[in-house]
DNA sequence: TTTTTACTCATACTTTCGGGTGATTTTACA
DNA sequence: TGTAAAATCACCCGAAAGTATGAGTAAAAA
């Protein structure tokens, strides 16, 4: 349907029609501008940084990380606490068991660095409102109460390094 | 040297350079397209492409390649409970310079064990307010704002295992 | 002995976390 | 093409964490 369609390219429609504002505002801000020496080169100069800064933007909003987690065969358990100098070997079993998503691990992981739920937020482009949301599922499946505990818990059991 | 400067920041030197011509060539340009109606937007919209194209491909060359993961088969050897000889060391000098009290130290190690502020409480056997004291000065002397961002420091430093 | 330091505790206040619920949108897959 | 899982976001609310300030006490250092 005509709708679907309109859904589906969403993110197209909406930088279209912020190329023709953004294009009509510079129509208009070119009548006052234009009295000023260079100021199309300047013009130029704020065009070109806008829609560079759209374009960077838009590479990382519609790249998909291509992770894929393929499961072949699960021989024996057992966590080792090498005393890792370097080498950081995920075990993958216990994310497996753990039923941890992609997402999950990776604000799992930047939890463990100590950043705050904001600003993990921030750092993945989505809201805080999300990152509370994976947060409190992380905790579920890692079966603990709080974020220390949950990095805790995912250094024992090798999750992160 | 200046050429190790050079060829370290290559991309934002031949970013420029691609600006500065851009904006000759634009400008070049526009002495004949003047003369069309609506060349004005043509002109610009060309530049916001460009812009935009050269935004997505600085972002997806300044972007770390995506990560694959992929489990093939796992032979991991049943590690019994060796669990930790019992190998750390705690960095002296470290501590030293960190000006940590005994108790400040004591409460950390809680901390990084995961534990609330009033299960250290209850456990030392003080009161709330007094751990949270000890916190405070915990995370003023490492420098650092949260409870995550101290124990990851700590360990860092060797302050705990 | 005086001073300093560590430890203790309190009150008041702000911020961040985390639980609970519900909803929409993507994505993957049968 | 429909369904299930994953990801996104919102709002509320109570708990926990963290800040600021002040203060008392005991032990160590001067």
């Amino acid at each position: 349907m005509l709708l679907n369609f309109l859904i589906r390219n969403k993110h197209v429609i909406i930088y279209g029609i912020s190329l023709a504002i953004l294009l009509f505002v510079m129509r208009w801000l070119q009548l006052r501008l234009i009295i000023f020496n260079h100021a199309f080169e300047i013009y130029i100069a704020v065009i070109a940084l806008i829609f560079t800064g759209l374009g960077i933007w838009l590479a990382l909003k519609l790249t998909k990380p291509k992770v894929e987690i393929k499961v072949v065969e699960q021989v024996v358990e057992r966590v080792h606490q090498v005393e890792n100098t370097s080498e950081f070997k995920l075990n993958e079993t216990a994310l497996i068991e753990s039923g941890l998503s992609k997402r999950e691990l990776e604000v799992l992981e930047l939890m463990a660095t100590g950043l705050s739920n904001q600003e993990i937020a921030l750092k993945l482009f989505v809201s805080l409102n999300t990152i509370k949301t994976h947060s409190s599922k992380v905790f579920e499946k890692l079966d603990v109460k709080r974020r220390t505990q949950a990095v805790e818990k995912a250094k024992r059991l090798s999750l992160i390094p």
